[in-house]
DNA sequence: CTAGCATGTGAACACCGTTCACATTGCCGA
DNA sequence: TCGGCAATGTGAACGGTGTTCACATGCTAG
């Protein structure tokens, strides 16, 4: 984590109040996250926290920048065991592409709260840019995409034609999947019916974005 | 409109409270429809939003019944235009799919705060049934993409394996797209790029679930 | 050791949702 | 016709929120 401020008085609140924060988020949603209870929680006064952050927005964006960096964890380690399967490219490389989707997906239901407040970070009005260029230029979660579909287009399953904007169906399916299974009418479903869910919503637009 | 109440002082305040919370929330979303707000939009006191709906959260979901309705009239009048031509009827079925989900899409992008708000109306959670059972049992938003996906098994273009759950994917990405561009990365970006894109979401999507 | 500054605090303000006793008004039966 | 009743609207209040500001505290540079 980029910390840049020493510990003085408590030793290092901000990343306190974020802990807090995302302690909160898990169960309540980015609602949760609100100045008085993280300061609560935190064992300090509500205004402490405007020492560290500018207003309500900046501290919800610094923790959603939190669970972001979860969400993308998360699909790292979906990927990894099957990059280490030496088998050949072409299946080798859809098969990340769709870890990377049920990687997603698996997240959002694990943990929606989490999953609902790391969406925040996408909003580009929200992420404010500290100063110059930053990393969370482009969000780790949608990396992870954009390279699966490269290698797709390196080990020949996927036309240049083909990958031209194929970014935004694939993830327009995964996230709005995710979103109505966490939020929308499938809420609520058990969980081996959300999973085989999700497998057909990836295996449709995989099987569309490759039609081409 | 479903209105039981006969108006007394006001001539009938209800209605005129979803009035106001709808022209409050085209610009400034759900956030925007407060009973504060609302009641100050009608002349009237905050208290007396209280005789119509339980609490916030009633008016809220009474707002977003509204909106869903506004959503599914363009969605209508998208199509209508469609099965007035009379050619063939498989190319006829999958125009109609496409018109659906490219009427969502058109709808978020037009009116951004009404739909954030229609969402909520997906939520099962949120959208209490009134006593026994009801209408919005099934959101008419959702009804016209089952309609145009069984039309396009009358017509041929779909398989019956290929039409089971066939809903989620389309709603998917119709639902992920729309959120993106209205919410997510995409906000901000200009009305014909993202007409572009969204009718490329829809042609992979449907192609994904032609492809069975 | 001391001056200065970063950090934490308590009280206050405005806004929000919500409740409650009370005022007003239309309707319906005697 | 008229009196009462129930439905509707009101003003003030309570607890909660984000936010600010003068003030207290304690580390750290010189």
């Amino acid at each position: 984590m980029p910390q840049i401020s020493t510990p003085y008085h408590h030793g290092d609140l901000r990343a306190a109040l974020i802990d807090a924060g995302l302690d909160l988020a898990r169960t309540g949603g980015p609602d949760a996250v609100r100045v008085r209870e993280v300061t609560r929680a935190a064992g300090v006064s509500p205004a402490s926290a405007y020492r560290h952050f500018a207003d309500h927005r900046a501290l919800l964006v610094a923790v959603a920048l939190g669970s972001q960096d979860l969400l993308a964890q998360a699909m790292r380690e979906r990927i990894s065991s099957l990059v280490a399967d030496a088998s050949g490219t072409q299946e080798q490389a859809v098969a990340r592409l769709r870890g990377v989707g049920l990687g997603y997906i698996d997240f959002a239901l694990a943990e929606p709260g989490w999953f609902a407040l790391a969406l925040l970070t996408f909003d580009p009005a929200g992420a404010a840019a500290p100063s110059v260029t930053v990393a969370h230029e482009v969000p780790p979660p949608f990396q992870l995409l954009i390279d699966a579909l490269d290698g797709c287009v390196t080990a020949g399953v996927l036309s240049a034609e083909g990958r031209v904007n194929a970014e935004w169906p694939c993830w327009s399916a995964v996230h709005g999947f995710a979103d109505i299974a966490t939020r929308g009418p499938l809420q609520g479903q058990d969980a081996p019916t959300l999973a085989a869910l999700g497998v057909h919503v990836v295996d449709r637009i995989v099987a569309g974005v490759r039609s081409r």
